[in-house]
DNA sequence: TGTAACTAACTGACTGGTCAGTTATTAATA
DNA sequence: TATTAATAACTGACCAGTCAGTTAGTTACA
């Protein structure tokens, strides 16, 4: 379908959607404006009438990509949290395995990851838009845990390495360091082992 | 000091040395030869004596790199696997912390995540060479404790998610995600807090 | 209804700059 | 002097961004 044919508003959505694809692929520097172009059903020429450079393109999937993860963190599970912090955390958890594990969810957070280690800008947003955002939420978990005597008291920091950090490594092992011809490590059972791990602790009979 | 009046058998470590702060600076395809050469202290024809391209530069630090990953799991924390499995994990968690709290040692895992997202090759090398060597020396630890009745029988691929996350994720945290005017986690108390929550879980009195 | 005038959306050839890799030459040393 | 090490100037491919021109769709009017 040529591109005068479909409609000109929804321009600017697939032109991100294609950015996305490119970058995550090739990576910010080695994308072409080229290929983006033909995986958006355009000429190179018509991405500058959206967007006025290869950056402000970064910058806008960037931005949408935050705007849509603060609905991803529903009101739904900041109400559980005063009523079982547990609950909330394994709602938490099991949610995050979900995004985790898909391979399209994830293709902004590989592109950022990638791209916050040349560009320190990258980085602040991401950091300021998403991360910050993800501590604040498990320390107030944490905190009403803490409060009601179910929860071991440990800083907010530790607890988002603790938590997120087996996120982005499924999500690394799932699609990035994949091992071919061997099916991954399915969601569900990570999320058993991952909720016994957490919660109960890996020894059996702590003595700490 | 000029090029000529220093040891040439040390040049092809030099280079790689210096390559790896300008790739992991620019990343691998935003990064220039010249600047490479400068940070040796050489021209950019000289590279070409000693590495006949620049992927066969990142293929040589990558490969460096895995070489002396090698020996840093060391045969002590083997030995310690029979004796103590929890013990050995205590170190293991300690040790990784303080190479993750390490700018210049990080060096190579964050670019090898950056460019592992755009080159299967690498993806596969690192796959091979370091996180199977992890997932193997971490299965033998959990089959040992399991076996002694000490540790919570789990996947070894939800063990490598579970300890090797809040590394990477502490690693991210403390050199790329820096939240700057604010001192990072100490590696200390991140090392205190992660034991608790690993070993004894997060849950005062866990009921599963 | 048919057609002429208009315009928003798009195209693709082109330009200027960048950079990996090469080569002709020079310097150091045995 | 012969050999090894290094340089600096050069080449050619590549690509972000530009712009003159095209196309498809819309409005105005007889």
């Amino acid at each position: 379908m040529k591109a005068q044919q479909r409609k000109p508003e929804k321009r600017p959505d697939e032109i991100l959607d294609a950015a996305t694809r490119v970058f995550a692929r090739r990576g910010f520097e080695g994308a072409r404006m080229d290929d983006v172009a033909l995986q958006a059903g355009l000429s190179k020429g018509a991405l500058y009438l959206y967007f006025s450079s290869k950056q402000a393109l970064l910058d806008a999937i960037l931005t949408r990509f935050a705007d849509r993860f603060t609905n991803m963190l529903s009101q739904e599970m900041v109400e559980e949290a005063s009523r079982s912090p547990v609950n909330a955390i394994k709602m938490l958890i099991a949610r995050a395995i979900g995004l985790a594990s898909d391979p399209t969810i994830t293709l902004v957070p590989r592109l950022v990851m990638a791209e916050a280690m040349r560009d320190k800008d990258i980085a602040a947003l991401y950091r300021e838009k998403i991360l910050d955002q993800v501590e604040n939420a498990l320390s107030i978990l944490l905190q009403e845990g803490v409060r009601q005597g179910v929860l071991r008291q440990v800083r907010a920091p530790s607890l988002v390495r603790a938590i997120a950090g087996p996120m982005i490594m499924h999500m690394l092992l799932s699609h990035v360091f994949v091992k071919d011809g061997q099916a991954g490590l399915s969601p569900s059972v990570f999320e058993e082992d991952l909720l016994d791990i957490l919660l109960g602790g890996l020894m059996l009979e702590p003595t700490r």
